[in-house]
DNA sequence: CAGCATCCCAGGGGATACTG
DNA sequence: CAGTATCCCCTGGGATGCTG
């Protein structure tokens, strides 16, 4: 009985169910915020030096103005990008990340890092079956 | 005209567009394979070393069975794990991450990282609200 | 325990056309 | 240029109940 107390233990110590609930609420709750197709692309977009509607539309392949305008309104109402329209000319719009944004980068990092080593991956499983067959 | 060529350089590699379209593309691969609610919340699951259908699906809050049966199904053809049946009692089933699969543990990290500093973010807001007001 | 079957729905997302 | 407006579809996902 005791030794069976002690391994349980020692267990909880290795993998705390406490903490192990914190992070899966908190990979859930990230999974939340940026849930969706387009909200990371257009981040990076932005971080990228994208300002302007047509450019960010251009830089992320397959978004709709639909999409895209959505989105922004969205990120903008949950203080993730500012806008700004030039008084002087009326179409003459910005959109420029905040700080808090910014707070995505490693993990857009990361995300890009395994797509790559992913396509990689890709090309050689192919190679592979094209010397095999 | 060395100078010039190095200062091209330089700003290639700050911001190359082919560089940006590659990365573009290898980010929009990742969310498409690791996309919606569930995929990310399991694979962390499998690496903290669950590996019961039922441990897994309590370890995420809110799955439910035929979600995570699905995915569980479409990570098992995508090479993401392993589902071994114990040939003593059927009802015996074991699902463990791939080597490949724990190319997302960075990713994984990285999110739970932001997880929780927007958690603590959120608390220090609506406490700074009602000190305010 | 490990899951499949069924029913059901919201909303994410696409296509296209139009406006200030 | 910077979006809106429609229309429409699909499917991710929820609820619930049942089986080997």
């Amino acid at each position: 009985m005791k030794e069976q107390l002690r391994a349980k233990k020692v267990k909880e110590v290795l993998s705390n169910p406490r903490n192990q609930k914190e992070e899966v609420q908190a990979l859930q709750d990230t999974i939340y915020v940026i849930g969706g197709k387009w909200k990371l692309p257009i981040i990076n977009s932005l971080c990228n030096g994208n300002k302007r509607f047509r450019d960010i539309q251009r830089s992320i392949p397959g978004i709709t103005t639909r999409m895209l305008s959505r989105e922004l309104k969205e990120m903008e109402a949950n203080q993730l990008l500012k806008r700004t329209v030039d008084p002087d000319s009326p179409v003459m719009v910005e959109y420029t990340v905040t700080s808090y944004c910014k707070s995505f980068g490693d993990i857009i990092l990361e995300m890009i890092k395994w797509g790559k080593q992913h396509r990689k991956k890709i090309r050689e499983v192919s190679k592979a079956a094209n010397n095999n067959g």
